[in-house]
DNA sequence: GCGCAAGAATCATCCGACCACTGGTGTCCC
DNA sequence: GGGACACCAGTGGTCGGATGATTCTTGCGC
């Protein structure tokens, strides 16, 4: 067991066992290496760690406190595990998606509010007029999506699956989604399927969300395998 | 964007870039760090991080490797994160598993092979002479029903769902499921319902699979709830 | 009361040194 | 010749100190 491993249960089991809660700070890095038994390098490696994972946030000059401990943070780390297997797993990680989306859809048409139903329509109609290309086309049409998926998921009440969610639909892997989308030529009907869920979520049908979202997230599939084998 | 940063991001794309596969090992620590531009010190909180996130993996006197880039291996910090939410999202933790494992279930029904199947039976007979108590029976079935759902979650043919499941059910989390059931007497319900899950399995029935494992989890989510606030 | 500058506190980074462990190599004994 | 052992070079592990960058606080002057 390393030293490191010490700094990082050390603080681990402080966080369970209530010495140090959410948004608290912590010792002085001097301090706590001496508390902990271990010098300020190995502390630091422990802290970074915790850092990267997001249980921990340091401010130069300030301090270094914990975080919110949100489940979204923490599982933010996942998308790099994402990202890390790229094309290897693609297939996987996009059937996950859909189960877990899917989910979302189902749980959200009985939870979301007027006003975000409001806001996912404007967000779609905002779209309209770059399915037809132009500057920034590309990258205006992805944020949209992200948008809209992120309404949904956020009205499931679950934040376990928004953070997982979240996770699994990381930057690099919508990059390759939208890309395959456009090469294709299919930003239209993809409009459409999400207006179909739309559709869906203002009848507050939770079984026709569910279906929308899944039928809408297995065209999206077929269209990346349009190119198997595509470079990056 | 700090030092440590630069590490995590440039061996990332290292491996992305493919200059670094599964198994194959990294530079000795000064040269890395000199190509990277960062000192010793701070390519150390990089590659620990790395670590800990199960991508690298150190060995004084040795060297430093890639891992295998195993999804379960990957996804296993977040398990560290579901343990660090303890009584807090519970709920929503078993949600999702729910989710998941039904999923998994129906997946497994038309995959699973007889050889499976018998090893699955002879899993659950074996539980049998602990339902009544005795020695080491809380250990023991709780053993049992963890081989029995990875079982299943194996022939799923989907890694990143098998990864998934074992973070969301890590060991602390069945710890305090079990302690419910057996508190509550339950066990032989519990123990019905496996079997009903293997029937379901047996006969190649995706829908009655998922049904049956959903209906299971369900029924130990209830048992959890029933000591809402039960002290660690 | 307000703005600003000086200072303290804190993390960020780097450097050099030494320790601990591993793997390989060569030697010695049987 | 074969095997056990001792040695040695290479590598990560840890440490302490020094300096820079950033933030927050304090107190001064207006």
């Amino acid at each position: 067991m390393s030293r490191t491993d010490d700094v990082v249960n050390g603080i681990k089991h402080m966080i369970l066992n209530g010495d140090l809660g959410p948004g608290e700070r912590l010792p002085v890095e001097k301090e706590l290496a001496e508390t902990l038994g271990v010098s300020r390098g190995s502390l630091r490696e422990g802290v970074r760690a915790l850092s990267i994972l997001g249980v921990l946030n340091t401010r130069q000059g300030d301090g270094t406190y914990v975080t919110s401990l949100d489940v979204a943070q923490l599982l933010a780390p996942m998308g790099f595990v994402v990202d890390l297997h790229g094309e290897g797993h693609a297939e996987n990680v996009h059937a996950l998606r859909r189960l877990l989306e899917s989910e979302a859809a189902r749980l959200a048409a009985v939870r979301i509010t007027d006003g975000s139903l409001a806001d996912a329509k404007a967000l779609l109609e905002g779209a309209e007029p770059f399915l037809e290309g132009g500057p920034d086309a590309h990258e205006r049409l992805m944020e949209i999506d992200i948008a809209f998926h992120r309404i949904i998921a956020s009205h499931t009440g679950n934040p376990v699956l928004i953070g997982m969610i979240e996770a699994l639909a990381s930057r690099t892997v919508r990059e390759r989604l939208w890309r395959s989308l456009r090469e294709e030529g299919v930003l239209h009907r993809t409009h459409e399927e999400h207006l179909a869920i739309w559709r869906a979520l203002r009848a507050r049908d939770p079984e026709a969300a569910r279906v929308r979202m899944a039928n809408h997230l297995l065209g999206v599939e077929e269209s990346l395998s349009y190119f198997p084998d595509a470079p990056d």
